[in-house]
DNA sequence: CACCAATTGGAACGAACGTTCGATATGTTA
DNA sequence: TAACATATCGAACGTTCGTTCCAATTGGTG
């Protein structure tokens, strides 16, 4: 008897290669999952497979190495992030206006997806070689692409002798507040990214005592 | 025969112990270098051994445990940090003042300790049971003293309905930056941090456009 | 059904790790 | 010098890890 009687269906093949899909994402998740927990040496590859219900030997389907694993979460993880973020800060408005849309949204995206970011974030030195290479270009598109904004912002403050320097220590300032936010959000005890993301526009516009 | 027959110079089981107390510092400092560098689960005792140069198992004469070891480092570099920040904060002055003295000192301390703290920042979810309370506890005082400093600030600007949270929150932001410093100061490419330290004061307090 | 490719897992390997043990060396004291 | 605590090390143990091999199973196709 066949599997798939009823007419509407997909028919085979392609059934086939989306469970796949579907194995690879929840490997993935669950890999980001308790490496954002444990940091990437304490978890192996053993309590992936045990976290995805897979066996050890299995998984090694999906990957080549644990290495390429890691690269592929934090690949996947930042290059949608990069994207958004360049497609918001391609939108115009004031430097104002395009530099809230960035911080409210990078604070949205670490909120629905903290495990991966965490572990983009603090596990960048775990890869070596071409997979390091990869994702630190990633990074400075991203803070170059802040540094830009951060510079016109500086520009439109009337102040007088900004330099480089200037713009590049308070674009960590700003990369500071949001990475460090991986370290203790909580979406039940902190308030909604939205008004999360006006505090720290105000901090970073007007200050304290602004 | 005395003890201290000789009146100037130290005769014998002080050197002795002398000795053992520099090759102690020698094992915290090299095993705090590697650490920082490649972090905790990375660095082995061995390698910590071939550094400082002590064979694998004469070092555990030094210490019962690797975990131990990453105890008394963060221990001691935080427990002092804590120390002199205390100390500073009860000196009185203004708000921002005081602010500005924490601030500074602390980034003074990031530039002269910055191996040892980098550990203290990124490895307390390495240690357990009673080393992680001790150290969490230490932390918890720093975050208060900071916090009740941050509260300060908020409620001489004139603001309308601050509360706990704004006050954390504005809290966590100032410690994003200091600790995210960890990631990117380099004393050669980075001005002095005097300097940095007032750039950071000055965006808390008012911001990039005051 | 027979065939083939996609998928899965049991078992084992070699390497690296933290730790322990027993013996040895070192320096101080009496 | 004899005796003793301090300090050091080579060698080994047991464990965990990432990875590989190979056989078995699964599911879609002709």
């Amino acid at each position: 008897m066949p599997r798939e009687a009823s007419p509407e269906r997909t028919p085979g093949p392609v059934r086939r290669r989306e469970r796949t899909e579907e194995n690879m994402e929840r490997l993935l998740s669950a890999a980001a999952d308790l490496m954002a927990r444990q940091g990437y040496d304490k978890t192996s590859i053993r309590d992936v497979g045990r976290e995805a219900g897979f066996s050890l030997a299995g998984m090694y389907y999906y990957f080549r190495s644990k290495e390429e694993l890691l690269y592929r979460i934090q690949d996947r993880t930042f290059g949608l992030l990069l994207a958004q973020q360049e497609r918001l800060a391609a939108d115009g408005g004031t430097p104002e206006e395009r530099f809230r849309r960035l911080v409210c949204s990078h604070l949205s995206y670490l909120s629905t997806h903290r495990d991966e970011l965490k572990v983009c974030t603090f596990e960048l030195e775990s890869l070596k070689g071409e997979y390091y290479a990869k994702i630190e270009k990633l990074r400075r598109r991203y803070f170059k692409l802040m540094a830009q904004l951060v510079g016109d912002l500086l520009g439109a403050s009337g102040r007088t002798g900004v330099d480089a320097r200037d713009i590049r220590h308070s674009t960590l300032f700003v990369f500071g507040m949001l990475n460090w936010a991986l370290m203790w959000f909580d979406p039940r005890r902190d308030s909604p990214t939205g008004e999360l993301g006006e505090k720290m526009v105000g901090m970073v516009l007007d200050g304290l005592r602004g």
